[in-house]
DNA sequence: ACGAGATAGTTGAATACTTTACTAATGTCG
DNA sequence: CGACATTAGTAAAGTATTCAACTATCTCGT
């Protein structure tokens, strides 16, 4: 259950309302619109997520749980995707030898082709409709300041 | 289809991956806390959205399709949520004298009763998880910054 | 006035995701 | 060693969301 706040809230003022506010609705859009770019190339962001981060590992493989964890997506929605990643011939699975109980995600040549066709465009996505609107000093202000939110994220995530 | 990136495509340079990473990260991260914080409230952040924009309506009344344009959520996924919520006894429906395809979606005395008492506990949440890490500047910054992210995803959306 | 197209809203089916429970294997601590 | 808790992964069931019709009404040009 949540804290009881009491006391009267503090509502937020204006320029916090706006902060806010702006951040919440370009984010919305910007990931429709990344979501829609990538559907050119029948990926969601989640999907490209998790093959891109496979793309990336050693041997293009990756034990489940581990994927799971760095596409930031459940255990069980990634066996979902896994599941029709293998039928659509992206990605095999192996288990693993040293833990009998684990099993590998393993990227085919056809998923490495697929992720190679799509980050191009992806990046270019991320471009226009994100980087382009930010100077460098911007760009530097961003990364500070949600790295600040992860850390206050994760903070309070310890203390339940 | 996207369009084709036929040069080579230019990578993120790592200021780039940088403020893209955290903000991509850290959002994720925020809005699932925040939808942990609200489903003590038993309300998803789309649910509250709808109730919020709802409950600063003109009688807390609204066409179903500003409705939905307002909460950023397809008409049909506005239609199944205010089932729910009609069994909830948060909303009812009436049907629109001067349009006879239409109908309003009203806010019942429980639904106000509901979002009154989750709005406090939310309101905090965004404050202790991102505000607060936010000084004035900052607030002002990202106002601007994602201020100008929407006008371009707007602007690409026209010209597709 | 009327017919072609647009709009409001809903619905059913398909798909996606979450929750919960389960199996099998591993770790751990007396 | 050997019970007991923990972890990896999956699967079934329940819920949510998208997609593709579909109905009813409205708009507009002629």
């Amino acid at each position: 259950m949540a804290e009881q706040n009491a006391t009267t809230p503090r509502w937020l003022n204006p320029a916090e309302m706006k902060a806010w506010r702006q951040y919440i609705i370009a984010s919305r859009r910007l990931l429709d619109a990344l979501d829609e770019d990538l559907a050119a190339h029948d990926l969601s962001m989640a999907d490209y997520e998790v093959l891109a981060q496979l793309s990336d590992a050693p041997d293009r493989a990756m034990r489940m749980s581990e994927l799971a964890e760095v596409a930031m997506i459940s255990r069980s929605r990634l066996s979902h995707r896994i599941k029709v990643m293998e039928q659509a011939g992206w990605v095999r699975r192996e288990p693993c030898p040293v833990d009998k109980r684990g099993s590998f995600a393993v990227m085919t040549s056809k998923g490495w082709k697929a992720i190679v066709a799509a980050a191009p465009d992806h990046v270019e996505s991320v471009r226009t409709r994100f980087l382009d609107a930010l100077d460098k000093a911007d760009q530097k202000a961003l990364a500070d300041i949600f790295e600040r939110v992860t850390e206050r994220v994760k903070d309070k995530e310890l203390d339940k």
